[in-house]
DNA sequence: AGTCACACCTGTCCGC
DNA sequence: TGCGGACAGGTGTGAC
């Protein structure tokens, strides 16, 4: 799915457009877009109608558009949403469709319907107002109040393999199973490496490569291997052509030449350069 | 606390 | 061609 840089793509493209508009029409076209809004459908159709939006706001893979009554419609991408503006959609995965005042419409469309709206409450955790549903989210690395230093302390203390870790998003948000391996692979350290066992400074430059990947996919409008992925008008980013490990299978470390391999690990696929991103070693099988 | 399996979906690709 | 299986960027839950 979108991980961070894709949401926020979206979120930027929200804020430029919808900021100050009210919503004129809702329509609820699947019922499992709106799962996780316990009141139903008709209640969130009923209080969407006619709000103003005031804002947007993101943790993580979360993004949110603040409305006038002081809720928030929390939106999350799942693995196939898509937020698009203009004319109506036609998809057949068109999901959610609202009409705002300008007359532009506001589809939410997602073949894998595993995304979804809700319309909750904001709550305030650790000094920031965010949703309810978002409360559990750790900051993400672009959050300007980010503690890093606080979340190395967390790694230290977790008997856990650090990709796991890196996947956890009440540990650190943002990173999804693409910009993992990508961070893995700039830090050369191999995802199976359990946390606890890492020193202060390899945590700490795991967490600036996560930043720093992050930020470049941003700057390129995130990543998309297919049309799935698209900003608000629809467009996909280019970070897939930078990417160092994700999908790389057979393919040359960029770095030092070696064949890059993919392993199976928590039911996914991990990319990384045997070379430079040694296995750790495994504990030897007790003898019988 | 951490791990695992599974659930939720649709679509594509690959081998037979 | 068709069929079955593997696989795909995520999250949440419940059992151990």
């Amino acid at each position: 799915m979108p991980e961070l840089p894709e949401v926020e793509v979206v979120r930027r493209g929200l804020d430029r457009h919808v900021v100050g508009r009210t919503i004129s029409a809702v329509r609820v076209h699947h019922p499992r877009a709106v799962r996780r809004h316990e009141a139903g459908a008709a209640d969130l159709t009923a209080r969407l109608l006619d709000s103003r939006i005031t804002g947007t706001g993101r943790r993580g893979k979360y993004l949110w558009l603040t409305v006038d009554d002081g809720e928030a419609l929390v939106v999350h991408l799942g693995m196939s949403g898509q937020m698009l503006l203009g004319p109506i959609q036609k998809s057949e995965h068109l999901r959610i469709a609202t009409l705002l005042d300008d007359g532009t419409a506001m589809s939410f469309v997602d073949q894998r319907t595993f995304g979804g709206w809700m319309l909750t409450d904001l709550v305030t955790v650790d000094g920031t107002e965010v949703p309810a549903p978002v409360a559990h989210i750790a900051r993400d690395p672009l959050d300007p109040r980010f503690d890093r230093a606080a979340v190395v302390k967390v790694l230290r203390g977790k008997h856990s393999e650090i990709k796991r870790q890196l996947l956890d998003q009440t540990v650190v948000s943002g990173i999804g199973n693409i910009y993992a391996d990508e961070s893995l692979w700039r830090a050369k350290v191999n995802g199976a490496r359990i946390a606890e066992t890492l020193t202060k400074p390899t945590l700490t430059s795991i967490l600036d490569h996560a930043t720093d990947v992050m930020t470049d996919a941003l700057g390129q409008g995130g990543t998309s291997f297919d049309s799935l992925y698209v900003n608000v008008n629809g467009e996909s980013g280019y970070f897939d052509r930078s990417l160092d490990a994700y999908g790389r299978e057979g393919e040359p470390c960029r770095r030092c030449g070696a064949v890059m391999r993919r392993d199976k690990f928590m039911n996914r696929s991990s990319f990384f350069c045997p070379r430079c991103q040694p296995k750790p070693r495994q504990p030897r099988p007790r003898a019988v």
